[in-house]
DNA sequence: GCGATCTATGATACATAGATCATAATGATG
DNA sequence: CATCATTATGATCTATGTATCATAGATCGC
């Protein structure tokens, strides 16, 4: 499962996504982050922009990482050579 | 061009290295960024943790994008099946 | 529908990222 | 070496992200 990343509001999801598939409440991914549930809250609906830190955080708890890369051409979901 | 990132200094790396490959000076990338100049600096040095905002101009002016995954296992370098 | 759990929101306080200016340090080049 | 371009550092001010507490709203099972 691989999320392409543009905007604040497209790592909420990814955020989002990743802590459901494992299957954890905001509560629980607080407790293994040390980040708060409002913030997680907020965070998930791309309401403020993170910090990088924050993010991390939240990363090694759900167990992503993520990859910079060339913007893919063409559109947004991640598929090169649509064209 | 890909680059695995999980701590703040590995997107400082990235960013240095987008630029370079672009032919840009951290002046150059900031008056396409709107980032300043020392601003960028200390990004890519990974002194400061950034504002995902931030980042995401630094990003559009670079045509970067990032994805995020599944930490991949068993290596830093983004590599899968190692063993 | 009710109660419990989960998520969102509002307020306050504090820490810090970024803008801004000045300038120092470093690096390249004639 | 001297000069110019590039990058780094230091200070101040402002904006904002996060912790924290309280609570409202939503969701889900019974």
């Amino acid at each position: 499962m691989k999320q392409l990343a543009r905007t604040p509001r497209d790592i909420g999801h990814a955020i989002r996504e990743a802590r459901k598939a494992k299957g954890f409440t905001q509560k629980d991914l607080a407790a293994r982050s040390g980040v708060w549930q409002e913030t997680i809250s907020k965070i998930e609906n791309g309401v403020a922009s993170t910090k990088l830190e924050t993010l991390f955080d939240l990363f090694a708890a759900l167990d992503l990482e993520i990859q910079v890369q060339p913007r893919s051409k063409g559109s947004q979901n991640g598929l090169e050579d649509i064209f």
